[in-house]
DNA sequence: CCTAAATTAAGAATGAGTCTCATTTCTGTA
DNA sequence: TACAGAAATGAGACTCATTCTTAATTTAGG
């Protein structure tokens, strides 16, 4: 297995993406935890060997390079999730005590009636839609 | 008809609020826009006879008696919705140009479906889920 | 290893939302 | 209708997440 380090430099070479270490951090930090997280949660496990500022522009950059993905909870703080070659697409249970957040897959029968009915909604209201995404909120297990 | 006026008193007196302007204002605004609400635009609609700190506690008010519900925008900001008395579960587009923002409401069909999957989850995922929300995402014919 | 171009760090600036407190408005009672 | 106490308001100070600015550092290609 690649280390994770290595992962993430070939993660930006395929990019074309210069490699810097603030990015190598970020995207290490992601691959080692495999699941999302906040920009705190991000900070604190780099033990300030990230500036705050750059941390919001290196999510920018790799949001542009489209190797992550970002997303706010609803309380409002940016959460940053890789987008693994393996990606596929998924939804989010957020925990309103801890704030925890957990992928989900839907059942793929249910989600692809999902996308049809998107289909007919966009007919039906003239919009044309690129995305959609369903929350989940509720407590985790650990909080009840 | 009663006046949206008229509506809003009673809406008031239903939930056994004091009634004073700034909650008349608001409510009028949404009855007679009927559609969610941004902060921006209600400040605006109220040409200047609200202020700012006092329209978010009067939606916290109004959240509190049950009369309005609130989330946010993919950009993050406060969208006021009010609960009307046949108020059903419903889901929102957002326009990713204008920022406008439309109900919509599932076939019944599907919506059941989505929700014995939430229960699946629950199980699965040892959650205790509350709510669910879906959104979509796109451009509204005025914008494309 | 050198240099131009890209990136970073630190802190200042922004802006949505919250809080405080002196003033005003409500509401129930006379 | 008038009054007193309770509740709500408005203006601006404040907070805190995110963005911007700029000088200094790092990267990448030759």
């Amino acid at each position: 297995m690649l280390s994770v380090r290595k992962q993430s430099r070939s993660l930006l070479s395929a990019s074309k993406a210069s490699i810097t270490n603030p990015r190598l951090i970020v995207l290490e930090l992601l691959l080692r935890e495999s699941r999302p997280l906040t920009i705190d949660q991000i900070l604190r496990l780099a033990r300030g060997k990230l500036a705050q500022s750059t941390l919001y522009r290196v999510i920018n950059d790799l949001k542009a390079f489209d190797l992550v993905t970002e997303f706010t909870t609803p309380e409002n703080t940016m959460v940053v999730e890789l987008n693994s070659a393996q990606g596929r697409h998924h939804h989010h249970i957020f925990c309103r005590k801890c704030g925890s957040i957990t992928d989900i897959e839907l059942n793929p029968q249910l989600e692809s009636s999902l996308e049809s009915e998107v289909k007919s909604i966009e007919n039906e209201y003239s919009f044309s839609i690129d995305t959609h995404s369903l929350e989940l909120f509720g407590t985790c297990t650990s909080c009840s």
